[in-house]
RNA sequence: GCGACGGUAGCUCAACGGGUCAGAGCGGCCUCUUUAUAAAAGGCGGGUUAUGGGUUCGAACCCCGUUCAUCGCGCCA
């Protein structure tokens, strides 16, 4: 058995991998074999990396020095009996001192401890949160004491007397394709920021989220599913399939929303697949073809081949593409000498540039510019070719084709080969030379192919000149040339191929006639798919378009365009960040008709009636709406299962032609229609909403990511401005883009995405929210595991605080305990002016949506001010006074008092732990179920005067205190105290300084927490740091005068000896237990 | 190519309309305590405010250029 003697040793660990919690060290006796002279357990909190702990041990008794040494860890989830060994963890240690040193003079064994008699705090909130497991436990108890139902409840109760004000944050519905990502957690985490915030700020916020449920994503994807069963299926079924796979996705985020703590209307969110929906989706589109904004034209659109539809400008994105770029020679029909006389009897040819070879069987123009000067470049043989390209381009033309011997001839302007004519290179038929204000010298020749049905420009010049726009490309982007413009017998090669592939085939033909001049590939971006991702084409189909240009009243009752009425409203809309509006004015400016048609099922039917003859459309109000109430009852199924005779009677005549035979629409509406009417079909609509929505003065709010400029917010707000003449929103607020650590964007294949779902299940929701809480949404935000580490750091921080704080208020009840603010101690009372300060700001924060400052701002509170200062200089007051001293009782009125604003502050943020918190409050008889069924504090409860000038004054005397801190610092460093309680302080000062030292002198060794304090005037600040006088007390470890004996405890200094006795402690004997005194020594690995 | 927004310590953020030597918190390093203990406290480092000019008595802030990053628009033959 050891002998008597005690080793101190130090032990250095490093943790490459895990964490180490705690560790045992095991000696054994010189040159035993396998005896262990004692073992003992040492917590230690070692994190991965960290490099060292040196821990001091107290050995108890040792007979010789030890030689062989074991270290283990502990594995903290598992018991002690299954020690771990040390290498597992990759522990490096050592022995560094090992010195005998003296038995401690002063053993306490056979007394109880004097520690028993403080005051120390005591709680159950439990310091590991252990997150993934009671969050889920939380949301259940939520879920069954309906909690949003309730917050619903108390927002129609008036606040003093008053009704609430509304405050509306209308849900942009993300697409149901996919689990959640990033973006989807951040958007939905400040809107629930928002609405618990705006709530807890005495608002009604109401709050219903959405989902996008039509569109191609999901299409396609039922597409793959079904394969070739689909062209059987009835459309029916193939939307069922459709709404099924929505559905999955609809399911699946909202329980990945709900467990990351966002509130809502989560048991009846509003789809745009529901039968409700899609009857107001319809609804607004029978307003704007009732309002004379539609019309049906034949136009260029994108085109997917691959989706087989037509895209918006929204839908399009560009990628790098590879195209074939040539350079064709149109010979000249027309008479040359009109043009100049130095061409008469040459063979005269223009050359055109194209990087879509495929595009040439549609070409029927060749556009010049008019302002610019074309000239003619002769070969040296006197009866060689001529062509003509504009002057500008003539080097870079004439290098491109290798025919650097042509010379320059004769030059006219562009605006004389209007109306020449040229043979089409390999088709029956004549070109006609028109003029183009686009037409630049940027690039080509100066003469552009023209083809007006695939592409907008050419289509214009094509309407202007009269010339065909029929697209000879089919929906998969299948090329037919026309048999009567084909000379030969055998079709040509590229006859029903599709675009790219006849482009090579296309290139050769023009070879075979002599009419390619020069071929190169160019690498350049080019419009895909947004979908699909596939290149896309321009094709000119028969589309539906809303107009931006149709005539419509404006505000002051003029006469105006809807674009520019859309502009207006712009205007009165408040936009956060300010660029936004700045944006959106700019698309709406410039943007095209809006195509809002597209050639797929699953969306809603554009339920319209076409004359079989004259194509033209039914225009009739009674017989819209009945479609509407058949899509009520049915969904948009009904509309292609319906039969045309059930929607009109056989005396029906189309308004235009008298033709008595119609057909069914069969597109659908693009699905940006369908989110953007999400104003008309759930908050004008829906019952939790309307009331709101619907009064004249309304503040409703859009939160979502800047793309959203081009989309929700753009269609949002065109379909209101048409149909409502304003708005949707009076706010709209946009969030950046997120991140990775190195500030590239998250991208799939990268794979340096955040998966906010994994993180809540691993570290909690509440690490998601803070770390949405922690950076400033407007811009771009990183996001990582390592930040999410980090922000779980401050979690763990703000925890432990709040434990803290509930540790003290134990034994506390407010309505025995508390004291009255004029009966507060000065400190007590300093720090409720910061709380109401802090209170005052982050009240603020949340009505700007400042986040970030509410996370630094509060961080910086629980840290600096709670855990570093009031926390740590309350310690003395809170263990050793007695438990119902009125010292004691104004701190814990004023913990109390903080700990209520803290954790209503934070509420929308931690919304999990606040309320965990919540419940070990101290019991009041009006305390709400849930924290967030109560409103924020108001700073004037706090401290009910202007806090300013006692914070003005303890700011000097932080200072002080910061320089007295430094000292005792100092005297550490020096060896000459160990805890500050072992020092007393002697500070000069004068003038403010000595005014201000004086009125708190008596507050001074709290807040220094040092045994004595005194003040005297002098030249300058000084502190001067002395070992304190008088002996320890064992109680409070102050240094006191006072020490003497209390029962059997030797030293006891008076303001103990007072608690003991209000704490009606008895003085120990001698002879108590001794038991429980010493460390379980004995305690084996084995 | 055009436009917007931004670049402040390793990280996240401050610094009210130009005015003490640019501040916090975290992390890092060092120390202290064992009476918040799988915890608490203190100290120390760390920034030529992306970069080059300019205006000013004075610039992180205002102006111009460059650069990097992100987003948006355009990309047409």
């Amino acid at each position: 058995m050891p002998a008597a003697g005690a080793a101190d040793f130090s032990v250095s660990i490093s943790a490459s991998g895990g964490f180490i919690t705690s560790f045992v060290i095991v000696l054994y006796q010189l040159h035993g074999r396998g005896v262990p002279v004692g073992c003992r357990i040492y917590p230690a909190h070692i994190r991965p990396h960290r490099s060292s702990l040196h821990y001091a041990g107290g050995w108890q008794a040792l007979s010789s020095a030890p030689t062989a040494r074991s270290l283990f860890t502990i594995d903290d989830t598992k018991p002690i009996k299954s020690p771990v060994f040390s290498t597992a963890a990759d522990l490096h240690w050592n022995f560094d001192t090992m010195q005998s040193k003296e038995p401690n003079s002063h053993p306490a064994a056979d007394v109880p401890e004097l520690k028993s008699t403080l005051t120390l705090p005591q709680t159950d909130f439990p310091m590991k949160a252990n997150l993934p497991q009671r969050e889920p436990q939380q949301l259940a108890l939520w879920s069954q004491m309906d909690l949003y139902g309730q917050i619903r409840k108390a927002a129609a109760e008036p606040i003093d007397g008053k009704p609430r004000p509304a405050y509306l944050l209308h849900d942009g519905p993300p697409y149901a394709n996919g689990p959640l990502h990033l973006g989807h957690a951040l958007n939905k985490g400040l809107k629930d920021f928002v609405v618990k915030s705006k709530t807890m700020a005495g608002f009604n916020s109401p709050y219903v989220p959405g989902y996008d449920c039509h569109g191609l994503p999901i299409e396609i994807k039922v597409d793959e599913q079904l394969g070739r069963k689909k062209l059987e299926m009835p459309p029916a079924d193939v939307l069922a399939a459709c709404r099924a796979y929505a559905q999955r996705f609809v399911d699946l985020q909202t329980s990945q929303f709900v467990r990351l703590g966002c509130f809502g209307r989560w048991n009846a969110p509003y789809a745009t697949m529901s039968r409700d929906y899609e009857a107001r989706t319809l609804e607004a589109f029978y307003g704007f073809l009732e309002g004379g904004f539609v019309y049906r034209g034949l136009k260029p659109v994108y085109w997917c081949i691959h989706d087989r539809t037509a895209l918006a400008d929204a839908e399009i994105e560009y990628e790098m593409h590879t195209s074939p770029s040539v350079y064709v020679r149109y010979a000249l029909t027309s008479d040359p000498a009109a043009l100049s006389p130095a061409l008469a009897g040459r063979s005269v040819y223009t050359i055109i540039w194209t990087t879509t070879p495929w595009t040439l069987p549609a070409s029927l123009a060749v556009a010049f510019q008019p302002t610019f000067d074309y000239v003619a470049l002769a070969a040296p043989e006197p009866n060689g070719p001529v062509y003509l390209v504009a002057a500008a381009l003539a080097e870079q033309v004439l290098e491109a084709c290798k025919l650097s011997e042509y010379k320059e001839i004769t030059r006219f302007p562009g605006a004389s080969l209007e109306c020449s004519t040229y043979q089409h290179p390999f088709l029956n038929r004549s070109i006609l030379g028109v003029l183009a204000d686009y037409v630049t010298a940027d690039q080509g020749t100066g003469a552009v192919h023209t083809a007006p049905s695939h592409g907008a420009d050419d289509f214009y010049t094509g309407v202007r000149y009269n010339l065909d726009p029929t697209c000879r490309v089919d929906n998969a982007g299948v090329l037919r040339v026309d048999p009567a413009l084909w000379p030969e017998a055998e079709p040509p090669a590229f006859d029903g191929k599709k675009v790219f592939a006849a482009n090579p085939l296309i290139i050769e033909l023009l070879q075979q006639r002599g009419a390619l001049l020069a071929q190169q590939d160019i690498h350049h971006s080019y419009p895909h798919c947004w979908r699909c991702h596939k290149p896309v084409i321009f094709r000119a189909t028969e589309q539906w378009f809303i107009g931006l240009e149709t005539p419509v009243i404006g505000a002051d009752g003029s006469q105006t365009t809807f674009r520019q009425r859309t502009i207006e409203e712009i205007d009165r809309v408040v936009w956060d960040p300010s660029w936004g509006k700045e944006r959106i004015t700019n698309m709406i400016a410039t943007r095209p008709d809006w195509c809002i048609s597209r050639q797929r099922i699953w969306g809603v039917p554009i339920a319209v009636l076409l004359c079989t003859s004259c194509n033209q459309p039914i225009l009739d109000a009674d017989l819209n709406r009945r479609i509407v109430g058949l899509v009520e009852q049915k969904g948009a199924e009904a509309w292609h299962e319906v039969a045309i005779a059930d929607l009109i009677g056989p005396e029906t005549r189309c308004a235009h032609c008298g033709h008595a035979e119609f057909r069914k629409e069969t597109d659908i509406l693009d699905v940006w229609f369908d989110s953007g009417s999400s104003w008309h079909a759930v908050a004008e609509s829906d019952p939790d909403l309307s009331p709101i929505y619907n009064q004249p003065e309304r503040t409703v709010l859009y939160l979502e990511g800047g793309d959203q400029h081009r989309g929700w917010f753009h269609s949002s707000l065109l379909a209101s401005v048409a149909l409502r003449n304003r708005a949707p929103y009076s706010h709209v607020a946009t969030a950046g883009w997120t991140l990775d650590e190195q500030g590239r964007a998250m991208s799939k294949s990268l794979g340096n995405g955040v998966d906010p779902v994994d993180v809540a299940e691993k570290m909690g929701a509440e690490i998601v929210r803070l770390w949405i809480a922690s950076v400033d949404f407007r811009e771009d935000m990183a996001a990582s595991d390592n930040l999410m580490r980090r922000c779980a750091e401050i979690y763990r921080k703000l925890r432990n605080t709040f434990r803290f704080l509930l540790g003290n208020l134990h034994g506390f009840q407010p309505a025995t305990d508390a004291l009255p603010f004029d009966q507060l101690l000065p400190l007590d009372r300093y720090m409720l002016a910061r709380t109401r300060d802090l209170t005052a700001r982050v009240l603020g924060w949340y009505s700007a949506f400042e986040f970030h400052r509410i996370y630094h701002a509060i961080n910086e509170f629980a840290i600096s001010d709670l855990s570093a200062f009031y926390l740590d200089v309350l310690k003395d007051r809170m263990y050793t006074f007695a438990p119902a001293s009125a010292a004691r009782r104004s701190a814990q009125t004023t913990l109390w008092q903080i700990t209520e604003a803290l954790v209503r502050l934070m509420a929308p943020i931690l919304s999990f732990t606040t309320e965990e918190v919540w419940n070990y409050l101290p019991a009041l008889p009006d305390r709400a179920a849930s924290v967030h069924l109560s409103l924020f504090p108001r700073p004037s409860d706090l401290y009910p005067d202007d806090p300013a000038p006692l914070l003005a004054e303890w700011k000097s005397l932080l200072e002080l205190r910061d320089v007295a801190l430094l000292a005792l610092e100092n005297s550490r460093q020096n060896k000459e105290i160990g805890k500050s309680l072992e020092a007393e302080l002697e500070i000069a000062a004068h003038g403010a300084s000595l005014d201000l030292l004086q009125k708190y002198a008596s507050d001074l060794k709290e807040i220094l927490n040092v045994s004595r304090v005194t003040v005297i005037p002098g030249d300058q600040l000084q502190v001067t740091v002395k070992p304190a006088t008088g002996s320890r007390c064992n109680r409070c470890w102050n240094f006191m005068p006072s020490v003497r004996p209390y029962g059997a405890w030797q030293d006891v200094c008076e303001r103990c000896h007072q608690a003991l006795q209000a704490m009606q402690v008895p003085p120990p004997t001698a002879s108590a237990s001794a038991a429980a005194s010493t460390v379980a020594a004995s305690e084996s690995v084995q």
